[in-house]
RNA sequence: GCGCUCGUAGCUCAGUUGGAUAGAGCGUCGGCCUUCUAAGCCGAUGGUCGCGCGUUCGAGUCGCGCCGAGCGCGCCA
């Protein structure tokens, strides 16, 4: 069913293309994607003529007034402009009361069925057991709950898979270190278990140490290369010679330690301390790596105690990341770990070592993929006989497959593991399973500015009790509220600004945390279009109930405020359905926004002049501005529901 | 070095397959509580769209070059 702002653009087109001598579906179709608002507020929709004009060999703007001509006589346009190349219509405030109200009043208003019969899986949030649900994850768990979501409003049979980091060293490593660091007492407390990862992980960090033992060198020798480079810069005169110089100082400069003399021998004998202290520790942190891996392997071959271990300390995660999800309103078909397919890893990896490719590297399993030359190959397999995410991935993706048979698998995963997810699909590929190519990764770009407050870790959990605080704060001060109900009202808010605040941002690109931003309700955030989903709630129960539909007049309605409202609403199918197809949440997220703005402008507008209130002594009018709110009411809560975030009647 | 992403207002970001005078929010400044909820509304301020060529009737958008930023690149996930 098309949306009533799609149905707008579609009248338009097929009436100007007639209006030359044009008609057709493929024009029609072309012609609509060009149909835009027009700029300065100049009317409701705007059509260039360049297409059009091209196609009948007249001028643009003789094309324009051509069709305005024509346009003019049509009962559904109050007024009819050509501009230049142009035509700018204003659709009669009846016709856009009539065509827009009444649907999006309809319970289901920008639902569809696109996707009957198909099953889309996704996999989103994924954390690693053991370590924290962290800020950072909050982008796949929110962007993926929303997706399916969308994907079920569109019809589609939603799996949403949280693929949890349950295998791996990283086991290997915080059950050898919790013999040593862990509190018994402790055991089922999932802060102590990432205090004890943490540490283990410092321990066991050979890189690091090896980083540290090597860095008086590297400091050393920069300082040395920065020093030539300046004296060959300054012997120099061939321009592009100098130019190369000038770009490789301020690159050494970007790396090599600066300052005085004596700040620069204070850094070093730093580094030196550092590195004999490391040189020291670098032994420990081997014989842990090992310890780890080893692990790793005891697991891998089935060994009972070290199952039992891993068991207990991955419930004691789940619990916790549980509680959380419940906090955001996510669910899950199925928690599915990696762990799922430890029993199939042999299998998978004889199925691959099937194409030609594969071959042993140094011990390691390795996959090439010839077409891509340069690229790296695909590790299946360590040394030791452990085996890889890849593989495991793998694994996971012909299991899905089978039983699921998905049209559409979508992997809600950070920009980072671009290449990882290519190396994916294209193993998928050479193995001949063509279901590869529905397989999408859904990026998404970094969170930059973690401010932390303790290491590098800013825990997801505490900044939605920051967010629920200052929620409180302000929940308590309102008069509009019922006592009984701040605690879970703040909670509503709170956790909404933040589901909110993270689906606004385009997904792929990069953003900035910064928690006083977040945490301001200020402006067009989440609390913003919660406040005005209340206003309308509280409209309509002072408003001793709203008229039947064949009691009222829609086409009363018509002020300018209220044709923005319902030019707003108009499009809401629309971004629902843009959302879903580019998997772009935040498509659907500036739409709730602007009806909200639109909205509140509306309401606003009514404390200056009385006449514009929505409960007039006119009863025929307060009707129609009652149905109007009720769909503005119910248009925002459905968007808000969407996107996870739940929509107060009081606040 | 190779590959991917990106550079728009003081800050954070939009800008729909190339379309009219590049838009929001925050911040700053000024109005509006006798108000269907001030978490709000109205107004002002603020931009050589990183730089330079090119394609086009038309470029923030497409191409090339340069400058700058971030991320990734065999035994972690």
């Amino acid at each position: 069913m098309a949306s009533p702002y799609a149905k707008l653009r579609h009248a338009l087109v097929v009436s100007a293309a007639k209006a030359v001598g044009l008609s057709g579906d493929e024009l029609t179709a072309a012609l609509v994607s060009q149909v835009r608002v027009p700029e300065m507020g100049r009317g409701d929709l705007a059509l260039p003529c360049f297409d059009l004009a091209k196609r009948v060999k007249l001028a643009p703007p003789e094309a324009a007034r051509r069709i305005a001509g024509v346009l003019q006589e049509e009962a559904i346009y109050e007024r009819v402009d050509a501009v230049g190349p142009y035509i700018n219509v204003i659709v009669t405030a009846r016709h856009l009361a009539e065509s827009i109200v009444p649907a999006a009043r309809t319970p289901g208003y920008g639902r569809d069925e696109a996707g009957a019969g198909k099953t889309v899986v996704l996999d989103f949030s994924s954390p690693n057991i053991a370590k924290p649900l962290a800020f950072h994850h909050i982008r796949s768990t929110v962007i993926g709950a929303a997706l399916g979501r969308l994907h079920a409003a569109r019809g589609w049979r939603v799996i949403a898979l949280n693929y949890l980091g349950d295998w791996g060293k990283q086991f290997g490593l915080l059950a050898s270190a919790w013999k040593r660091l862990g509190d018994p007492a402790r055991r089922g407390d999932a802060k102590h278990l990432v205090e004890v990862y943490v540490e283990a992980n410092r321990e066991a960090d050979v890189e690091r140490h090896r980083a540290a033992i090597a860095a008086p060198v590297e400091a050393r020798t920069l300082l040395e290369q920065l020093t030539a480079a300046r004296h060959e810069l300054a012997a120099a005169s061939d321009v592009a010679a100098r130019k190369k110089l000038e770009s490789k100082v301020k690159g050494l400069q970007r790396k090599a330690p600066e300052g005085s003399e004596a700040a620069v021998a204070t850094y070093l004998a730093g580094l030196d301390g550092q590195a004999r202290a490391a040189t020291e520790e670098l032994p420990a942190a081997e014989a842990r790596d090992r310890e780890a891996r080893l692990y790793l392997k005891r697991m891998e071959e089935g060994d009972v105690e070290a199952l039992a271990e891993w068991r207990e300390f991955r419930e004691t995660s789940i619990a916790d990341f549980l509680r959380i999800y419940s906090r955001m309103g996510i669910e899950f078909f199925a928690l599915e770990g990696e762990s799922r397919y430890s029993d199939v890893l042999a299998a998978t990896i004889a199925r691959v070592a099937e194409k030609p490719g594969v071959r042993r590297d140094d011990g390691a399993l390795v996959v090439d993929l010839p077409e891509e030359p340069g690229q790296p190959p695909v590790l299946l397999e360590t040394r030791d006989g452990t085996t890889l995410y890849v593989t495991r991935d793998i694994a996971a993706a012909i299991d899905r497959h089978q039983r699921f048979a998905f049209e559409r698998s979508l992997y809600v995963i950070a920009q980072d593991q671009a290449l990882h997810v290519s190396q994916l699909k294209k193993t998928l590929s050479a193995m001949g399973l063509s279901f590869a190519d529905k397989m999408t990764h859904v990026a998404f770009g970094r969170i930059h500015g973690m401010s932390t407050r303790r290491g590098n870790v800013v825990f997801l959990d505490e900044v939605l009790d920051e967010a629920v605080a200052k929620a409180r704060e302000l929940c308590e001060a309102s008069e509009a509220l019922d006592a009984t109900r701040t605690a879970e009202t703040a909670e509503t808010i709170g956790v909404g600004a933040i589901v909110f605040g993270d689906l606004k941002n385009l997904r792929a690109s990069d953003y900035t945390f910064k928690l006083e931003d977040i945490i301001n309700f200020d402006g067009h955030t989440g609390p913003y279009v919660q406040f005005t989903h209340a206003r309308l709630a509280s409209i309509l129960r002072k408003s001793e109930g709203i008229p039947r539909q064949e009691a009222v007049d829609i086409g009363l309605l018509g002020t300018p405020e209220e044709r923005a409202v319902m030019l707003a609403l108009a499009r809401f199918p629309d971004a629902v359905a843009d959302a879903c197809e580019a998997f772009e949440p935040s498509l659907l997220t500036r739409c709730v926004l602007e009806v909200a703005q639109c909205t509140s402008s509306w309401l606003s507008s009514g404390n200056q002049d009385r006449s514009k209130r929505v409960l007039v002594d006119d009863l025929a009018l307060r009707g129609a501005r009652l149905h109007l709110v009720s769909a503005v009411h119910s248009t925002l809560a459905a968007g808000l529901a969407l996107l996870g975030v739940r929509a107060p009647d009081a606040m």
